[in-house]
DNA sequence: GCCTCGATAGAGAACGTTTGCTATATCCTG
DNA sequence: CAGGATATAGCAAACGTTCTCTATCGAGGC
């Protein structure tokens, strides 16, 4: 693998001035020599080593991404777009799936900092654990310190994202369109009251039931995981409950997934006997039958932004703030009630 | 962000002492000052410098893996099995979506080497451009030249994959369940000619048919993209080709999933005017509505023996080859055919 | 008590860049 | 044509490790 003094070698120049010509500094260089040098690390094949160039800057072009599974559609089309943007910076895209385990979290972010990773986005949810909390800040701190960028695109333990939309409006939203259909009675799939993010999405069914002038019942709020299990098993907690419900919102598409299983499975037909609602619009909400009504997030331009906003950190810019819209998709899994109550 | 020097100061020993201790080197180093050292480091919250250890040993903790699009969920699980076997083995994961445009795969493995990767992974099928692979061939040359590992999950231009699946045999076992429920126009949509791994899948139709003594049809097998909208695409060919088919087999499960829904939108009842089945088993197909029969492909364990195999290269070990096992699943999108004819 | 050997520690080079400083032509200005 | 500015080029240090030698110290064999 040809380096730079073997190429300023072949030029007859000084690695210096190889150095200025191929890693496009604004020194200046004669064009003669400069032509020279290019020509020369043509016949080697030279590719500059990030390594050397890294440990002068102490920061390597890479950026990583920090999700709960990369598996989870979610993450895969925010992962997309924060590649999207980095591609064109020159950028590389590290993906950590966490589990949901701060351990492993923690473990993740140490290895980053030890390879100097220019910025770290964090596009899942904060966990709440503070003991592993405490240090993953001290690495945080650390790599900011150093000139790495942090970027948060969902709430966490120290604060609001720098990018995100408003979960909370965004299932207040979707609570008011239930209840525009004529749902009163709106059961809501909770997701883990341990993430953040799902509790702001119940924040923002207690506001749309308000608003709505609908009493909150709390029999119809069932906690679960965030994952298609989760659905299935949030439904015959609300069957079991026996609560009276026309509508099952849930905190995410997935867990929408399961509950349209599930009721299926159990011969309820939807939306006629139950509407059924999700949130994110992964792009299997299309695919379901029947399709599946969901509150759009732009999961792709999300990490697009994310992966600007660390560009700009990087650049010695200013920290913003980016709320991005959502919308309310209506599509078959929900209707006007039948009557006012199902189960 | 304390160095290594900075330890060995505080320890008041040497930096190479204080390297051996923290690189868990084999070195001998008394029990005393290995204490002080670990002491120190603990102090300075010290984090080794890969990019320094990287430039030496030319090589940094990182594998890659190139994908068509991260965002299709059968390479996210691939993704996730090489993520899966890097984390225990102390590696970071860096993702490349191509596009299946092969300049923009040639770019990324040009920035894989300039950082010095450990290991490539290619998860996707090769592409067919002869030009831009002449320049991939000397990169990947060089890159193994210094030490560094490349791995194939899926066939490509100079040949057969290191870990993968029996294309061939998995779709004419498809075909054979096919033709075992009955059906005897069996349809094809084919996937991009350009993929490697379309044309293996293509001989296994081709291949079942012959083995269940069905002659072949041209008219009855239809080019496509690899994306839902190719296989909504696919089946209005197949209609407007005017040609009899019973069931309608799928290079993949995507493309499966887009013939679902406009066999459903054209009115056309799944199962019961004509079978669809899919290929590699991704999440989504248990959850559409029929519920997706299709040829299950161990993607997370091919990521991780992806992975498995690039460590056993990197650590001198013999390179091996890999044939997981593919198995038919039958799910609701397929029956025995109504009558001899659908369309 | 001297010599050798094993155990442990340190010095310093090397990995491939970038960059501040210095040096040398070249070119104007008067 | 002298003197200073300008455009180029080179030298060498520095980034944080690891690793090969070399050095030191104590112990044990004779």
């Amino acid at each position: 693998m040809a380096s730079i003094t073997e190429v300023a070698r072949l030029a007859g120049v000084s690695t210096a001035t190889a150095s200025r010509v191929v890693s496009a500094s604004d020194y200046p260089v004669s064009a003669r020599t400069r032509e020279r040098v290019l020509e020369a690390a043509r016949t080697l094949d030279y590719v500059p080593n990030a390594l050397a160039r890294g440990l002068l800057k102490s920061r390597v072009p890479v950026v990583a991404v920090i999700v709960h599974d990369i598996t989870d559609p979610y993450f895969a089309e925010v992962v997309r777009g924060v590649e999207d943007g980095a591609a064109s910076a020159g950028y590389l895209v590290i993906t950590c799936s966490s589990d949901r385990d701060a351990e492993r979290e923690r473990s993740y972010v140490r290895l980053l900092r030890s390879i100097r990773a220019a910025a770290v986005v964090f596009a899942g949810s904060g966990l709440d654990d503070p003991i592993v909390n405490e240090e993953m800040d001290r690495h945080l701190a650390a790599m900011q310190a150093g000139g790495a960028a942090v970027v948060h695109l969902s709430p966490y333990a120290r604060g609001r994202p720098d990018v995100g939309v408003d979960n909370e409006a965004g299932i207040a939203a979707m609570v008011a369109a239930l209840a525009g259909l004529g749902h009163r009675r709106i059961a809501f799939l909770a997701g883990p009251p341990s993430l953040y993010v799902a509790r702001e999405r119940l924040a923002g069914y207690r506001r749309g039931l308000a608003e709505a002038g609908i009493a909150f019942d709390e029999r119809l709020v069932v906690g679960t995981g965030f994952d298609i299990a989760s659905g299935a098993l949030g439904v015959e907690a609300l069957l079991a409950g026996g609560a009276p419900f026309s509508a099952i919102c849930c905190a995410n598409d997935v867990l929408a997934l399961g509950a349209l299983q599930r009721l299926a499975a159990r011969g309820f037909d939807v939306p006629g006997d139950v509407s059924v609602a999700g949130f994110d619009d992964i792009p299997t909400a299309a695919l379901t039958a029947p399709s599946l009504s969901t509150v759009r997030l732009p999961l792709r331009e999300m990490g697009r932004r994310g992966f600007e906003h660390a560009d700009r950190l990087l650049g010695g810019g200013e920290p913003a703030r980016d709320v991005l819209p959502t919308e309310v998709i209506l599509r078959n899994s929900t209707a006007a009630p039948r009557s006012a109550s199902a189960a």
